[in-house]
RNA sequence: CGCGGGGUGGAGCAGCCAGGUAGCUCGUUGGGCUCAUAACCCAAAGGUCGCAGGUUCAAAUCCUGCCCCCGCAACCA
């Protein structure tokens, strides 16, 4: 048995589980099922990385200890296991004692190679935010651009990792292992990224207590993704006096190894990773697949437009494997794809009830009706849907292989729509009535049982539930335990066969959208805070003729407005107009300005105000008086 | 020249790396069947493969240039 090993990124407690998360652990799971059936001996992690400054903070604003709030996060992890299924054998936490080892011994071979040195890392630093800022990301006056406070110079040592020694190694990888980095464009991206250069990497910081201590190095806390990536082997015993799991699935040079990553995560994954294992003296992982997103209609998914994939929903009302089902049969693996409900419903009745389901009903009930509830008594082994059967269980291995899940399902459904074609063209419903037809009867019927038996063989993987289902409906009671079962033959003779409910009941689509349309979202309780007329008159708002506007370089939204607010010299105000007006048709006009607003620096011009302006979709909508007044005036 | 993805019948997509009859799902129209979950089967309509050049016997596919859309980054003071 060949050992596989595959693995999630471990995904950080700062956020619930979402779809992305969910799908990314589909994906690994899909494949850790696939390669059990395919009698690999298989090893499928997932985990939780819960270090770092933002988990302190969250902590410390709640009152409770990080590891509180990590152990909240974690159990929602946990609670998907069975919800969606997943049947991952560890689930490692960064805050656990075994992988703390791992990181130190890790660090230990790193440090032994030569590769850790320390320096002084100087630059802007904001105490509030704990970080450093370069010089174009500050505000005018040098201050934060989170908080808006004076920042300060700063230096802080640091223990820096020598990734600039591996950019030539890395190169070789890439090159000899095309492999290592898939889909192919991805390897492009990341060929391209190395070759522009690696910078060494601080790989330790003294500001953060919510770490893994550096070893060695007192005050200092391992930086975030040299802890995180490690964890893919310290789950297998790097460091631990049982280095067993970690023989077989990592140093096995006959094993393979795959990191199962998001694309926002890949340079990590295929620059950092292998250099920190280089180093180390350790094996890589043999491929690290990273996917697409999914976007909503179109949409990237952010929490604050509130469009979010609520799995929640979905899995309540269509079952974890139709979710399963349709983020792996939607999605070109590798690339974005686009989510809406709509499409979803429609995947849904029209392949899980239509072709899946019915397609089992129609073969069940006939085979009932004809053989006393049993299968047919009389198996085939000469019809036109062997041939295909045989090259459908071909594409299926194939595009498994290579994680192309979608191409593996359309395989699959091909051999439905032969088995539907085959049953018309025979019509077994006449052959029922006449009466010495019943052996031809009892091969069209077994067929017709066996072909969906092959489909739901190869759907074991990505919806286990559902897929042993419909095999016990076509009369095999105990799902097989190896890709075997693809071939033609397995249905059995005389078995029982059980009245089956609808396996997938069609969604009726207008009741179900009528049903969860989208509530506008609850209206946040209105805080009306009161402010004196005192408090108003602080701010300074001033009528300004538009001297001249030109819109700014390379930027999409700001237009560079050059006022007159009745002062001696006109200012320059930077404001995000340019989705809405043009240059030409602000001159000349009016428009209204905060003009004692702390002034501030935009895409490195300095912005001295802001223009007033009402936002509708996003669009702004200037406010202006209608009629000419002179320039300077007061507004209240 | 910031980074990346994409533009293929009405919708959503595959095909492009390894050029050779443009394909899938949904939808539409007509017909068939009645075993089945208003399902299934057959047929039809519907495409300048973003635009323009080039290479080639042959280009959706390779090369060059351009246009448009969408993310990310930097900016709605």
């Amino acid at each position: 048995m060949k050992p596989f090993y595959v693995t999630t990124p471990i995904y950080y407690v700062n956020d619930l589980p979402h779809i992305g998360h969910i799908y990314t652990t589909i994906v690994a799971d899909t494949v850790a099922r696939y390669h059990r059936l395919a009698g690999d001996e298989v090893r499928f992690l997932t985990g939780t990385d819960e270090h770092g400054q933002k988990i302190e903070r969250a902590a410390a604003k709640e009152g409770v200890t990080p590891l509180a709030l990590a152990d909240r996060v974690v159990e929602r992890y946990v609670e998907l296991k069975s919800r969606m299924r997943f049947s991952y054998d560890d689930f490692i936490r960064t805050s656990q004692a075994r992988h703390q080892a791992g990181v130190a011994e890790i660090i230990r071979r790193i440090e032994a190679a030569g590769d850790l040195y320390t320096a002084k890392h100087e630059g802007w630093y904001c105490p509030a935010c704990e970080l450093f800022y370069t010089e174009k990301e500050l505000l005018a006056g040098n201050r934060c651009p989170v908080h808006e406070e004076a920042v300060e110079w700063k230096s802080e040592e640091n223990i820096f990792f020598r990734l600039s020694r591996f950019e030539r190694p890395l190169l070789d990888l890439y090159e000899q292992h095309p492999e290592f980095v898939r889909p192919e464009s991805r390897l492009n991206e990341v060929r391209s990224f190395v070759a522009s250069g690696l910078k060494d990497l601080s790989v330790s910081r003294t500001s953060v207590s919510w770490g893994i201590p550096f070893p060695d190095h007192p005050g200092h806390t391992v930086y975030v993704w040299l802890d995180a990536l490690t964890n893919y082997v310290t789950a297998l015993g790097v460091g631990s006096p049982d280095p067993a799991l970690y023989e077989k699935f990592w140093a096995d040079p006959a094993g393979v190894r795959i990191n199962v990553v998001g694309k926002d995560i890949l340079r990590f994954h295929a620059v950092f990773w292998p250099a920190f294992l280089m180093s180390a003296g350790l094996p890589l992982p043999t491929t690290v697949w990273a996917h697409g997103w999914w976007l909503r209609d179109g949409k990237k998914i952010s929490k604050s437009s509130g469009g979010a994939i609520r799995p929640d929903d979905l899995i309540e009302h269509f079952g974890a494997d139709a979710l399963r089902y349709f983020l792996l049969r939607d999605m070109v693996f590798g690339q974005d794809a686009s989510f809406s409900d709509e499409a979803f419903v429609d995947r849904y009745n029209s392949d899980l009830a239509n072709d899946l389901g019915n397609t089992a009903s129609r073969v069940v009930t006939l085979s009932r009706r004809a053989f006393g509830n049993q299968t047919p008594p009389e198996a085939c082994n000469d019809n036109p849907l062997i041939a295909v059967a045989a090259q459908v269980a071909q594409e299926y291995r194939a595009a498994m292989a290579d994680f192309a899940f979608s191409r593996a399902l359309e395989a699959l459904w091909r051999l439905l729509a032969e088995a539907n074609q085959y049953i018309v063209a025979r019509e077994p419903w006449k052959l029922i009535k006449e009466e010495g037809e019943r052996a031809r009867l009892s091969r069209v019927l077994w067929n017709g049982l066996e072909a969906v038996r092959i489909v739901a063989t190869g759907l074991l993987p990505f919806m286990p539930d559902a897929a042993a289902r419909v095999l016990a409906a076509v009369g095999t009671a105990v799902p097989p335990t190896s890709l075997d079962a693809l071939a033609w033959g397995g249905t059995p003779n005389r078995a029982p066969l059980a009245e089956i409910p609808p396996l997938f009941p069609r969604i009726d689509k207008a009741a179900y959208f009528s049903d969860t349309t989208v509530q506008p979202a609850p209206a946040v309780k209105e805080e009306k805070k009161m402010i004196s007329i005192d408090q108003f008159f602080e701010t300074e708002l001033k009528v300004a003729t538009v001297l001249a506007a030109e819109a700014v370089p390379k930027s999409k939204k700001l237009l560079k407005l050059t006022l007159d607010l009745g002062e001696e010299s006109p200012r320059t105000v930077v404001g995000g107009l340019a989705e809405a007006y043009t240059p030409e048709e602000l001159v000349g006009g009016q428009v209204i300005v905060v003009a004692n607003l702390a002034p501030a620096k935009l895409m490195g011009i300095e912005s001295q105000g802001m223009v007033l302006a009402a936002t509708i979709d996003g669009k702004p909508v200037l406010l202006r008086p209608i009629l000419p007044v002179p320039a300077g005036t007061r507004v209240k």
